[in-house]
DNA sequence: CGATATCGGACCGTGGCGGTCCTGTAAATA
DNA sequence: TATTTACAGGACCGCCACGGTCCGATATCG
């Protein structure tokens, strides 16, 4: 299904949440919680985790709480999904090199590598900025016209 | 992680060996496994899969086995994974509406189908010819090249 | 009839994932 | 300093999907 994790899910939105928010004042947790209504020790956990991972920054005590440890603009799509769900790669054998037993003998190893860098590469175009755009109608939304072109050699 | 399943990956191995095969006899599923190296149950049952989905057709009995149910050209990657599980989609909303209880709310939603149709769009540019296309140095090989572009509405 | 294969489905063990909870520690306030 | 707030870092658990196996039925060829 290529589906993201429900964690990743999670965390994006929360990410999102953070870069709507004032950028001087940290969110905490359970307020984060409410807002999203999503389960409040989840969004702990979620939090905690991209802490650690530095895309938030953290702050502890009362009146601590949650910020964007950087620009929403330098924030991409695929630095996110890697905090929270490790390396993006659409194959075993791209993720974990060695894992395959026949990966020197497999014929479509080097296709997928070549497709899952496709796919990394364009998602690596949106950021976070992108995604927390509030969707006003007539506003200039940069994914609006999203599209993906693969170009092969000497088709133009 | 975006990961295939396993049993989408040796599928699509399976089905790019059926491309090269010559296309006017059937290849069983044992054959198929020892030429793969994969357990032989779990060939047998990914065939079956492929069958009935209509991407294999299937003859029984002696001499019979599995081929393609159409042209490599014509058959494209998210084709294959759709048929091995399901509906490709990044976020459990937009495989399966009406799961989400904040669907309606959800400001990060559309931009996630935004992308999810452009990743869609992008793969379905690759059929299985390109893949089970031999890597031969020299020759031109479509995937060479490939690259996705994210254009945005003003950007050229 | 008998050999060969697919077909359909039941079945099972394991691991990852979503989710919870608890203890420690840092910061702010009074 | 005492108290409260909030993050940090784990341990822990139940569930379910997934990989994998196996069996009986059916169709085809010789």
């Amino acid at each position: 299904m290529i589906r993201l994790s429900r964690i990743t899910d999670y965390g994006i939105v929360l990410m999102v949440r953070l870069a709507q928010s004032p950028d001087d004042e940290a969110r905490n947790a359970r307020n984060l919680a409410a807002e999203t209504d999503l389960p409040a020790p989840v969004v702990s956990k979620v939090l905690k985790t991209l802490a650690r991972e530095g895309l938030l920054s953290s702050q502890r005590g009362s009146k601590g709480g949650y910020s964007l440890a950087r620009n929403a603009v330098d924030i991409s799509v695929p630095e996110m999904i890697t905090a929270l769900e490790g390396p993006i790669s659409l194959t075993e054998c791209s993720a974990h090199p060695g894992t395959c037993s026949q990966e020197s003998s497999c014929d479509v190893r080097e296709p997928w590598q070549r497709i899952n860098a496709a796919v990394h590469d364009a998602l690596s175009k949106i950021t976070l900025a992108d995604l927390a755009m509030p969707d006003v109608a007539g506003s200039i939304v940069p994914l609006r016209a999203l599209r993906i072109n693969l170009t092969s050699t000497g088709l133009e």
